[in-house]
DNA sequence: GATATAATTAAGACACAGTCTCAATAAGGA
DNA sequence: TCCTTATTGAGACTGTGTCTTAATTATATC
């Protein structure tokens, strides 16, 4: 856990909530605009620590780069075709869907993660 | 579409079979214990290709390396938490999944799909 | 306000998956 | 056998993410 206030996680902080749905990259963009001397392996590593103490939520998606999002409540994304954008989807509760899987050789299932195209 | 027959190609090809659900890496190294003068980028190419051609199936996974897979019928897939292998899963049809998404930022569905851990 | 100390940072090396380029090789038709 | 050109091998390159290390700096204490 972090216990120290610093600008560079100030800021990171606050261009993720700025943003939607951004990369580790896009938010590296966008912090440089503002001060371009944070370090790439700064922002990374808030955003790891941020999302591993549940500050962020870290989606990890299939086909794009990790991105960063304010925790909300249970939702699935979309992924755009043509420009990689991420955006948010209300879906119905997946139990019913993992009801219904069978692992063909064996295993217990223990989550369920859907995502739009 | 490759018009000739080489040597590289029915080695990752027969590799890929005789293999479940490998990664690239997996292939290489598989392909590497019959001839290691078989080169990274060609394996990687011949995969590409034969998924690209449908001969084989490219599996992209939320946190995964691609696999590859021989081309079945409609299953999800799930992913072992502690050793990262990718098996199969039989799946209702997600249909109502589908048709129960609100894309809160609007925008079309136009795929679904399902991974499990 | 000055000082000490330990958390945080910057810079860049490293790792990995995947793509691309280009000269050299070899498949297969003539 | 010879030619043409598809395919290959080697390695450079890209993007995303992690790790190391010395230098910096936030904060508690004096």
């Amino acid at each position: 856990m972090r216990t120290r206030k610093t600008h560079q996680t100030e800021l990171v902080m606050q261009v993720v909530s700025a943003l939607d749905h951004p990369t580790a990259g896009d938010v590296l963009g966008a912090v440089h605009k503002e001060d371009p001397a944070i370090s790439r392996a700064t922002v990374f590593r808030v955003l790891a620590e941020a999302a591993e103490s549940g500050e962020l939520q870290r989606l990890v998606l299939a086909g794009s780069s990790d991105c960063f999002d304010v925790t909300l409540g249970r939702h699935a994304h979309m992924v755009c075709r043509c420009c990689g954008a991420v955006s948010d989807v209300e879906i119905d509760d997946t139990a019913a869907l993992k009801q219904g899987a069978v692992p063909v050789q064996g295993g217990r299932i223990d989550a369920c993660h859907v995502q739009f195209f």
